[in-house]
DNA sequence: TATTATTTTTAGACTTGTCTAAAAATTTAT
DNA sequence: ATAAATTTTTAGACAAGTCTAAAAATAATA
């Protein structure tokens, strides 16, 4: 069994791996948590001797098979907690992280297995991210940034890479959701903004905007 | 703020308090805690010194009106995740008390009012505990104990006092739940046991069941 | 009421997770 | 390749919450 300090390092370590090659420093971690890097490499001694990292000092850390398994369950944990708050609660998708970091915590298999059937079973959480299996694999759905298409290309809005809750805000606002069909109608050379249509809107987004948001290519019409 | 052993210790000390005159003991608390007297004391003085008890050495203690409201919203917060536990996600009723001990914890009043709401405000958790409102205050309904009916009296399973996971399944298995009308057919005078009348079924059952057992006055048929 | 038994508190120690400051290793730059 | 900058680790300290063992206060009993 892992504490509650355990399983944040141990979700930090997945997520940073995603995007890391190789070991991943104990600096990232320490920035990842919003706490120090000497506690870091105290921590990531207590993770390895319970054999769910690998650590060799000066040179990162890896999560091991099982350490992997136990990360991906607090995330899939977070992920459908995070549906049931905005499906079940009504609450929007700029508020529920917080809420989340504390269930994902919960310890009972019954509790999340019957909470994932409640829910019919969802494949994807509010921000469009993926919730990983029982046995923790997630499926991959190929993505691509809004920025990345062309001039009357376009595709379905399937999440974001910045959740912060002010982006969150700021999309809720332009009436940007999850789901939606999005067309490039133009591109500006000089600042990277683009015109796009969304349902039957259009829109003027900044490239920052553009950056930050996960399409499915649409084919067909 | 409390911290999740505060708000143990507030809840331990809001429940015996119910049913003791004076302030609370040390010792009491230790063992509905499971921990030790000395123990006790250092948090006793620690929530002393933050206002929600009022503590004189070896004189026992008694939650302030602030120590109360947060007690009750703890508790509130426990029986309100029992009932979600048991209509949402079918978990039987000696199955959620584990789980609503670590859920009462979480700090969020959007996640408490709006599941609240999403459960219907209920007044009752699955053992028939009531449910603090939002300032603390629980409706009392008058009850009393199978045990103590007469003959031919009849009443409305509203609750139990042992609330073990034994006592609970052992219910189960003879079919008693809530909601259910009760009436006495007979008394034995030898061992106190009845012999009752539980929707359309006849039962015999020991005074210890009958003891734990209580019953909302049912007049007229 | 004096003595014994029980309850409660104190004193000191331990664990977990954190921190600061200094030392050691690694990486970067000249 | 050596010096400078950066990263990482070590060493020692601290806070929260708990424990054991001993001392102090209260309650029970003869």
């Amino acid at each position: 069994m892992f504490t509650l300090s355990e399983e944040n390092y141990l979700k930090a370590i997945y997520h940073l791996e995603l995007d890391t090659d190789g070991g991943v420093s104990t600096n990232a971690i320490a920035e990842k948590l919003a706490t120090k890097a000497s506690s870091v490499t105290d921590m990531v001694k207590k993770l390895s001797e319970k054999e769910v990292v690998l650590y060799k000092k000066y040179k990162g850390v890896t999560l091991t098979i099982l350490g992997k398994t136990v990360a991906a369950n607090v995330v899939r944990k977070h992920r459908l907690w995070e549906v049931f708050l905005v499906e079940k609660l009504n609450f929007s998708w700029h508020e529920v992280h917080e809420v989340a970091e504390q269930l994902e915590h919960i310890k009972s298999s019954k509790l999340i297995n019957q909470l994932d059937r409640f829910l019919g079973f969802p494949t994807h959480d509010p921000h469009g991210d993926p919730i990983p299996d029982k046995d923790g694999n997630l499926k991959i759905v190929e993505k691509s940034l809004l920025s990345t298409l062309s001039k009357n290309e376009s595709g379905i809005c399937i999440g974001v890479d910045d959740s912060s809750s002010e982006f969150l805000q700021f999309l809720d606002k332009k009436g940007i959701t999850l789901g939606k069909k999005i067309t490039i109608l133009d591109k500006e050379d000089f600042d990277d903004s683009l015109s796009i249509l969304i349902g039957d809107k259009k829109l003027s987004i900044s490239n920052k905007i553009a950056s930050n948001l996960y399409i499915r290519a649409h084919t067909g019409q």
